[in-house]
RNA sequence: GGGUGUUUAGCUCAGUUGGUUAGAGCGACUCGUUUACACCGAGUAGGCCGGGGGUUCGAAUCCCUCAACACCCACCA
């Protein structure tokens, strides 16, 4: 036979990679049920990663490439090797990150959720992110995913929501779930509460002023929530103020007229820090709160919940915080109370994460989760091995999160999100009643929350849901092997996985996790839109093909630190994958005429070569077994470029000169068994051109590469 | 303020438990169009392994210290 024509012009992935990844997927070999014995044994042992669900509202970004890229060389590899292997593809709802994205395109077309219905808030998301949904699937299977399409999951599929909804009950039934008055993380604009980690500190610098509060000057940046302080705060031993008692009162001019003030020793108090008092405002601050609840003392909202200030404001009463704050202090000011003001103050303002919106502390009621006894579970599984983390670093991270947790807010004011599924008789009365369940109770005046799940509650159930926990068959992949994700999910997702797994189950979800870095742009900056330094895998694979754009996400990625990625990165790697079909063209046209079933005697310098193929082989898959996977690909590129086409073509063309010799047999048996094999061990990282080249190999042990054996040269 | 990392060629990074002369890619320079490949080949230059101190027969590797950078956490009345 001769060498098919099209390897008679340069390697071009866009007019193969569609049609491979169709075939593999009507192959159906991506859904471990379906796949093929190995050496005549059925596959026994599994070896199972679920994505991350990538969020339902935008395109693939270099982040996902890292993602989706380890994820798919490991997958590949233990395909090959014989596990019976599952990599399972989801996608996200993405609670409150999703409704932010929706509606600042509702603000664009001019419009506003607070014209629309609940519902139809709900079925202009859901449309929105099922057609983005679609769209990034399109952008996974670009990428060669291999993973399994049958099981394709959504956290609000009615199974998840189900079963999300079941840990909930229990939780509550276990006690690990309450309903209470606390602090919260209120964003005005966008009317939610917010857990800690959807919040950030912004440094920012604003006047500090300094007023005559009775005998004593106090200091704040937040003039605008003082109508309502009326206890003064202490250190119980600050000398200067050991003539003041616990409890004594005094009255004294403020800014809508004559208050009575109540002192107060507590040893939040900071003699260090400006006079030493302070007064507080529990309703608006976190800290204050605690102080009001160490001492039982009362509080009063000041500030709405739109950010506006309340009736206590009197003639400031409807105005917004940041508009009424001047005139506060002019007020203050004309009756002499203003004592000084600092203009260059430095301080930092919490933020949230996803909007921008300074959060403003509230106190609501909302569902709890105690993380206490959970946080144990989580440390006792990385006390026992149990979970593996790759890097210290994280590990370090992680332990010091937990050990230091505090209890987990997971109600939501949003639509978008999985209901919460209790029920409320005369709520807000004295004789409000309360049941948990996923269904409407018996009898009359029943109405369900309206508040929805942090979307990290039914996330972190994720590796249990998209398995059909707790009875489906599937559940045999469970513990999963490895969770491989990016290191900013290191609070928010990981930890959590780990508890529900090890609260429903006693059994952690997987065993090891392994964390990448972040991709950098050239120069070592962060990637982001507004910088325009961002670089679409998408957009990579169409220009380099997908093969090159994997290649430069795994090449020098080590696990957890961060990498940077350029075109002239990926353009090396695309002439890497020409080189290969330009090896295969030679040694095809060199083999053509040889019956490879038939072996010859081998010369000695042919049996070391063949062995030093296995040991590049082992090497790779020892490699890939010790999550180094960066390293892998690293020595397959050196293996083909520098060792096979460097060094062992130019030797064969010698070789090969001799007519019917011994020697040209020896070789031209051991260049098709390196060709065969090179195949086999770069698979995994280069799915498409192997598996193209595969496709017109005239001799091959299966009819697809995605499935053959890896690599035993014999 | 607390913590965790990083620092190796011009740039980006490897370097496994201490063991000959510290490696690769990209970039630079020189030569080469020899039918697998110019999306190429052959070769050259370039490093007191962040500074200082210690342990050792021996240190890029282990310990101490300093410095710079990065990230994380907390807080700022």
């Amino acid at each position: 036979m001769s060498v098919p024509d099209k390897f008679l012009k340069p390697y071009n992935p866009n007019s193969v990679e569609d049609g491979l990844y169709k075939m593999w997927e009507d192959s159906g070999y991506f859904n471990p049920d379906n796949l093929p014995k190995i050496s005549g044994e059925a596959r026994v042992e599994t070896w199972c990663t679920i994505m991350p669900p990538p969020n339902a509202n935008g395109r693939l970004h270099a982040g996902h490439g890292t993602d989706l890229t380890l994820k798919d060389i490991m997958t590949r590899y233990h395909r090959m090797v014989g596990k019976k292997t599952l990599m399972l593809p989801g996608s996200d709802h993405a609670g409150f990150e999703t409704q932010s994205v929706f509606e600042k395109k509702l603000q664009k077309e001019g419009r506003s959720r607070f014209g629309m219905s609940n519902n139809e808030l709900y079925s202009e998301i859901y449309d929105f992110v099922m057609e983005s949904k679609h769209i990034m699937e399109g952008d996974v299977r670009k990428l060669g995913t291999s993973c399994d399409w049958s099981r394709n999951t959504f956290t609000l599929d009615d199974h998840v929501v189900s079963g999300v909804k079941d840990t909930f009950k229990k939780m509550y039934d276990d006690g690990l779930v309450y309903r209470g008055k606390r602090s919260i993380h209120w964003n005005p604009k966008f009317k939610t509460s917010l857990s800690d980690i959807e919040t950030k500190f912004e440094d920012r610098k604003d006047p500090f002023y300094y007023f005559q509060y009775g005998p004593f000057v106090i200091g704040t940046s937040r003039p605008e929530t003082k109508f309502g302080d009326k206890y003064v705060v202490m250190h119980p031993d600050d000398k200067r103020y050991k003539d003041y008692k616990h409890g004594d009162t005094f009255e004294c001019e403020w800014i809508n007229g004559k208050i009575t003030a109540t002192i107060i020793k507590d040893e939040a108090g900071d003699p260090e820090m400006g006079s030493g008092v302070m007064t507080i405002t529990p309703w608006h601050s976190q800290v204050d709160f605690d102080i009001a609840q160490r001492h039982n003392l009362d509080y009063e909202q000041i500030i709405d919940w739109d950010g506006k200030l309340m009736d206590i404001a009197d003639e400031f009463a409807g105005k917004k915080i940041h508009m009424a704050r001047e005139d506060i202090v002019k007020k203050l000011d004309d009756k002499g109370l203003l004592v000084k003001v600092d203009k260059d103050y430095e301080h930092a303002v919490r933020i949230c994460e996803r909007t921008g919106v300074v959060v403003e502390p509230q106190i609501k009621d909302q569902w709890f989760i105690k993380m206490e006894p959970l946080a144990k579970k989580v440390l006792s599984a990385l006390d026992n091995g149990k979970v593996k983390i790759l890097t210290s670093k994280h590990e370090n991270m992680l332990r010091h999160w937990m050990n230091n947790t505090i209890d987990w807010n997971i109600s939501r004011q949003i639509v978008w999100g999985i209901q919460i599924p209790a029920w409320f008789k005369n709520k807000g009365t004295k004789d409000e009643e309360v049941i948990i369940s996923k269904n409407k109770p018996d009898g009359e005046g029943w109405e369900q929350d309206v508040d929805t799940f942090d979307t990290w509650f039914s996330s972190g159930q994720w590796p249990l849901m998209t398995l059909g926990y707790p009875d489906s068959k599937d559940m045999e992949y469970y513990p999963t092997t490895v969770m491989e994700t990016g290191a900013d999910l290191v609070f928010k997702w990981v930890p959590r996985m780990i508890m529900f797994g090890t609260y429903l189950t006693g059994k952690v979800p997987f065993k090891t996790v392994y964390f990448h870095g972040m991709v950098l742009d050239a120069k070592g900056k962060k990637m982001s839109k507004s910088k325009g330094n961002t670089l679409s895998p998408i957009e990579l694979a169409e220009e380099f093909g997908t093969d090159a754009t994997r290649m430069s996400f795994v090449v020098s990625n080590a696990p957890g630190a961060d990498m940077p990625l350029s075109q002239d990165k990926v353009r090396a790697y695309k002439k890497f994958a020409n080189k290969i079909w330009n090896i295969t063209r030679f040694i095809l046209t060199e083999t053509d005429d040889i019956d490879i079933n038939t072996k010859p005697t081998l010369t000695d310098t042919d049996v070391k070569l063949l062995s030093e193929l296995q040991e590049t082989a082992d090497f790779i898959a020892d490699h890939i077994e010790r999550y180094r996977l960066d390293l892998a690909a690293d020595k397959a590129y050196h293996y083909i470029w520098h060792e096979l086409a460097d060094n062992i073509l130019e030797a064969s063309k010698d070789i090969l000169k001799v007519d019917d010799s011994e020697a040209k047999l020896s070789r031209q048996y051991t260049l098709y068994t390196i060709l065969v094999t090179t195949l086999k061990m770069l698979h995994p990282f280069m799915p498409f051109i192997t598996e193209e080249i595969w496709q017109s190999l005239p001799h091959k042990e299966s009819d697809m590469l995605m499935v053959a054996q890896w690599p035993v040269v014999e």
